[in-house]
DNA sequence: GCGAGTATACTTGTATACAAGTATTATAGT
DNA sequence: ACTATAATACTTGTATACAAGTATACTCGC
């Protein structure tokens, strides 16, 4: 049932140290984001044991993250899906612009020369998986860039914000990266040179360059966003058809 | 072994139509937050389901939330308290202020009429529970005025946000409200006038106002931030005391 | 044909059972 | 006395069992 047509959409590498309901967690997680699951479905525990083949016990858990998430909400029957709408996609990146606009005000005030070396090293990454056109990669490298941002001030409730808007954040990503990566190649220099924009304001600690970054790199995503969004309506209709 | 000497910290009233788990974890943030469990304890799931006479699922979900929250931290072998600093308070209210900041920015782009009389409904109930000497109900409101603010926007990743901080600022509120509540009548129209600072801002869209009552909100809690560092402080002096 | 009431099937929440793995402790050998 | 190895006791993760409650559907009465 589950494999009928689509393969497991989370990269395995990135799950070799997940529990069963971390998998099942990231699982369902890009199957909500990717709109293979509908907006408005109700899910049951017994279905989703039955499908994925294991106990309820990890079901519940990857229920209780995904609602953490706002993925989905947890109701008396069933757990009905939320999903992500451009509205949702817009909010993340709210939250983004907000907490690292913080960070970058508290890290200004200390030394940043560790920081920047490491996201330089994360920028050659990404340069690296362009090079083996290797998507999945790429959007890792992308988000970590961000987490080493927002985790070098070491603020717990800044990292707590961080790590529940991340794996939605990170879904996103991949499917983006995945449906734009052999293709618009302009689209990947263009990220790159904000990286780079992102690591100069952090280096020379000057707030215009950041909010310039902040903005540029708003409006690729908003670029991105579109094009999911149109992805999902295109894949509901698909599914429509089949109905048929 | 639970109820030797206190009895349940969390108002239970609070917890009519809440599942085992969800009061489990109520109860142990609430010895967390008041230094009743200190830092750096190591909990078990088994000594926990004996202690609390449920089964390994509650508790199993209730540390889980616990996690969530940042109050402790889910190791290979059982989970080791984290607890609340100073650092950790200053920094939940970093959050709050953040937030707030910004749901304030969204809020006096609309009409702000029907928050603005919420707001004063519950600070009319805020002074009934001054009249009747009633701390967790003081507290209760207290919470709900941010609560109501915040929810406003109707913004669902900032909402998210909230729902995370919550839980460990309601405890920790409802904690110094106990202590103060009965001496320091100064303080409490001190919080009061605040609150009503806040919703001038509000009703005015006054950005100036806005921020100085964040500020003052600020001081407020730093007051009482140390007192309650004083009493954790002493209990634990207490404890060794016992032991000896 | 239609409405009320009951029965059934499915829901979640909690308890228990089991398996795999880890730390500690005790014992044996040097 | 000390080290190494083995055994034990305790850890989590997952599966299964059971109970209480809810929605649906069917049947019976009108």
């Amino acid at each position: 049932m589950l494999n009928d047509s689509n393969d497991f959409l989370y990269p395995d590498k990135w799950l070799s140290k997940a529990s069963t309901g971390e998998r099942v967690a990231c699982e369902l997680r890009m199957r909500i984001i990717s709109g293979l699951i509908e907006s408005g479905t109700t899910l049951s525990e017994n279905k989703l044991a039955a499908e994925y083949h294991v106990s309820r016990s990890p079901i519940r858990e990857a229920l209780k993250v995904l609602s953490n998430e706002n993925l989905i909400r947890l109701e008396r029957m069933g757990a009905v899906v939320v999903g992500l709408t451009e509205k949702e996609i817009e909010e993340i990146y709210d939250v983004r612009l907000l907490i690292e606009t913080f960070v970058f005000e508290r890290l200004v005030k200390n030394d940043t020369t560790s920081v920047v070396r490491e996201l330089t090293k994360i920028l050659e990454m990404m340069q690296i998986a362009i090079k083996y056109k290797d998507a999945d990669e790429f959007a890792l490298q992308d988000v970590l860039f961000h987490e080493t941002i927002i985790r070098s001030i070491d603020h717990s409730y800044i990292t707590m914000i961080w790590n529940n808007t991340k794996p939605v954040m990170e879904s996103f990503i991949l499917l983006s990266m995945r449906m734009h990566f052999n293709e618009k190649y302009d689209d990947l220099s263009r990220i790159m040179k904000n990286h780079e924009l992102y690591i100069d304001a952090i280096s020379s600690k000057n707030r215009e360059i950041m909010i310039q970054s902040l903005h540029q790199n708003f409006d690729d995503v908003q670029g991105k966003v579109d094009d999911l969004w149109m992805s999902q309506q295109m894949l509901s209709k698909a599914r429509e058809q089949e109905k048929e």
